[in-house]
DNA sequence: GTCTATAACGGGATAGAC
DNA sequence: GTCTATCCCGTTATAGAC
């Protein structure tokens, strides 16, 4: 349920999900909504993003602290992130919410995101032997060009950007310091 | 009177941004908003839209096509997207645009903007001596990086990224192609 | 818990006087 | 061109029966 949720905001932000789409993407009336979140519908999006972060945990954040070389956990990040995004052609979340009216109410868990996100990946650089600054700017790289492919590729309509900024941080982000 | 709608509908979003708030912005009463624009909210955005191609034309793409150097117009470029971001603070409309529902509606209008910018970056690649393939792909990522950074630090509520990202484009951009 | 019904409000859009 | 007044609809949210 709160997969299908998580769906409709990806699609249609905060402000473009109204509680028709809500009911009908659960199936579930008006009153049982206000039951199961009492607070309406900033609080479906709180519980919808707190899902997101426990799904990047688990897929994403927690693969990346187990066994494998870097490489090959990087390589495995990617390919996740990959199908999440469904090669370009679904939104962001994250983004979707950064968007919205009065975007603060989300600012926490949004921050928090990111940033679990982020040093996620500079572990994995400093895991492979890459100086700590040099891992910390690569792995805020890694998570701008991932966004920023996804609003290029919404706003072309066109997903081989999105494909080749994968391709480019499997080869840029773990290799050895030699331009930074 | 287009500069406050631009900067309204980057703030707000174009779901986020009601007639209200349009009037609010402008001074102008409902009726005077459908006797400049006809056919409501819809031909406001796509105007105010139009303006923003006007804008990046003079502004960025114009001058990045007269004299000086390729490093130079670079160099200038990325000091007027600093500047009309506001070191990052402030959203970008086509992101925003790319964000609402029923993004369909400016499809074109989005595409040919980013198509652009990624065309004018290109030809100076091309100009500085980059070959024409790796020339493509640096473009298109300095416009991802951009987007990328701005979603961020709109995240984060922290600009240095956004600021790091400039200052890295302004070396990796025209660098002679070694590792692409 | 879920339903039907409805309140209370704000949204986009129009009409007609001036 | 701008103003006042208004329409119609969708929105969030709540009440009360079952």
């Amino acid at each position: 349920m709160l997969a299908r949720l998580m769906d409709l905001f990806r699609n249609a932000g905060f402000d473009g999900a109204s509680l028709s789409d809500i009911s009908a993407s659960t199936g579930l009336g008006r009153s049982s909504l206000y039951h199961h979140f009492p607070k309406g519908k900033e609080e479906i999006a709180l519980q919808v993003l707190a899902h997101l972060e426990d799904q990047l945990e688990e897929s994403l954040f927690e693969p990346m602290r187990s066994s494998g070389t870097p490489e090959q956990k990087l390589a495995r990040m990617l390919d996740t992130v990959d199908r999440f995004y469904d090669g370009g052609k679904k939104a962001c979340l994250l983004e979707r919410l950064c968007a919205s009216v009065d975007a603060r109410r989300f600012r926490r868990p949004l921050h928090r995101a990111f940033m679990t996100w982020i040093d996620a990946v500079e572990s994995l650089g400093v895991e492979a032997g890459i100086p700590p600054a040099s891992a910390r700017h690569r792995a805020e790289d890694l998570v701008v060009r991932i966004e920023g492919a996804l609003v290029v590729c919404a706003g072309t309509g066109d997903t081989s950007v999105f494909a080749r900024t994968i391709r480019d941080l499997r080869d840029s982000v773990l290799a050895p310091v030699s331009r930074g």
